[in-house]
DNA sequence: TATGAATGAGCCTTCATTCAT
DNA sequence: CATGAATGAAGGCTCATTCAT
């Protein structure tokens, strides 16, 4: 009979490419459309079927962690050049809050009981408190300011950023952003 | 089997009280569970059948314009007194926003398209405004901050509050605003 | 307190109104909206509240049986006249036919097991039957053709303009019954 | 408890089942209950979850068209026959009437928008406009007779039809077409 | 292991019908 | 008697999740 032209099973050596594949759709997609969209998008969006997506992250928090993590790598190798101040760091996490603004609204410490969160959220912490700590690196930040207000303005920016439509979010970011660093370097 | 006891009809005279406990319970489902909260878990907390609530608000739209009405005015209510600054003004917002995070969200123009919000968001906007044009009513506020940069500070703060489960809010916002309050005053 | 302000009740002088009202009402929203139309718009086109309806109409079927009895009676007006033949009587019926349609539809004996329905189409039965019986009446029409089939045709007609939306209604009327009165006069 | 006895996921293998059973489904359920008929009627009544309908048809339009196309494959190849005469085409489309009534009322143009609906529906009057064409195959029709003229008889007697209870629907379907045919051969 | 179909719970919305005033 | 608010059932539709193949 011959119906279905199913897209073929590539086997096992397909699984790390499908991860890769769905943390980026996700990545996409969060962006796009918001950290509520359709599970079910992200594994169109990857090519893979829904099953994949599954497997690989039984639910949403543990995609959007996913796409977290990679965010917090390229962070961490910004941060390893110790050239690099907090402004620099902040720079590329303002310019990652299209993609990862609903992530890093999930780090407010109450609001899941996700213990990887915690884990992935405090090495984000960590880094910025590094920086912190050397004062050759603070910028131009105020003394009394800590890593959580560092956080806390970066959520605070991606909160909104997720609720405000592409068109004027670039825009949006900037001038929301200089208030806030403003407030960071009183 | 006498199974559904249904509600007995309390009749028009509970009409009033009705639109009150809509908007009572309305006010606290968003807080509590964001603006995306069903309608239907508004219409049970307030003690009411979902058609109650679709006579008196024919849509999500109309029913946080009449939460929010309320805050305004509140809002307002503090503004007329002439000696209030914008600080004070904003003191009273900020405190709001503690219980009915969620409101401020409406304030994307992108997030809607419902022209009686824009109307109310102006009226907002307005009474800020006229704030800001009195140089004794500006505060500690620096000379170049519009009213569009004080309702984004609010929008941001309102944006993460949405996310932030109950316990730790009101702290929370304390330390959020503090931070903002910084990069206002500048 | 005097809030709301309710309509007046006009008491029971009011009554033989309200139902002409009613009516009047039905036939537009029908014409307009189609049988399925709610309930309540009638009530409101005729600015009379829904339990006024009910009192008078306990059901959908009562209010288009009132609809279609007046109909009925303006048909047998231009009926009582000697001279009017079988087609004279059809042109008036058509024409009423924006109005109508939804009722004549329901004169399917089948279609309902309401006995005042069977009377009202009785009434529209004979009448045809007395024009067809009297050789000087049948107009055009064959030899053979019987009342239920004009009936028919009728139902036909209005079952189809049911469907059509407004602007092309006329049009449309005009094109199926010249082919319907091309079968009946054969 | 014991309460919901979920259905078993038949697996992928039931998806070409689950499509014929749907559309059988809805064949008869549009032909008792019309074509405004609950969706999820249909769903039931081919014994499938609500879901599997909307996967295989976003909208009431795509089931009716699905319905529909099973019906206009068999009156082309009815027509595919040379020999065959407009009133070969129409006794065919009569007697599917007679079982699914509620199809053609979808022809009425204002109904719908789906251009879906229009590209079928030009298919059939293509199909009797070809045989119209031919003079040999116009069978007893009037000169005068369009193809609107014929599909605008079957959408009438449809039309009615959907409004006829099953049990006299057969004969009713007879009388009225031989009328409406009295109308097309003139 | 990958696929994508199946499932049903859940939300939104509309209305027929009841009933306190 | 009239009013119009209250009620909830019902239908449309969307997903998160499971699971046969």
């Amino acid at each position: 009979m011959a119906v279905a032209p199913r897209r073929a099973n590539r086997g096992p050596r397909a699984a790390p490419g499908n991860r890769a594949a769905l943390i980026r759709a996700a990545r996409l997609v969060f962006a796009e459309n918001g950290f509520d969209a359709p599970l079910s998008s992200i594994a169109r969006a990857a090519g893979v079927g829904q099953g994949v997506l599954y497997r690989h992250f039984p639910n949403r928090e543990s995609i959007a962690l996913a796409v977290f993590e990679e965010n917090i790598c390229e962070v961490e190798t910004i941060a390893a050049d110790p050239d690099a101040t907090v402004d620099h760091v902040l720079a590329v996490i303002v310019a990652q809050l299209a993609s990862s603004a609903a992530f890093i609204a999930m780090l407010d410490p109450a609001g899941t009981d996700d213990p990887r969160l915690f884990q992935v959220a405090w090495r984000l912490i960590n880094l910025i408190n590094r920086k912190l700590d050397d004062p050759d690196r603070r910028g131009a930040l105020r003394a009394d300011v800590t890593a959580s207000d560092v956080i806390m303005a970066i959520a605070m920016l991606a909160a909104m950023l997720a609720k405000t439509a592409p068109p004027s979010r670039e825009e949006t970011a900037i001038r929301a952003w200089s208030l806030l660093e403003r407030g960071l370097h009183g």
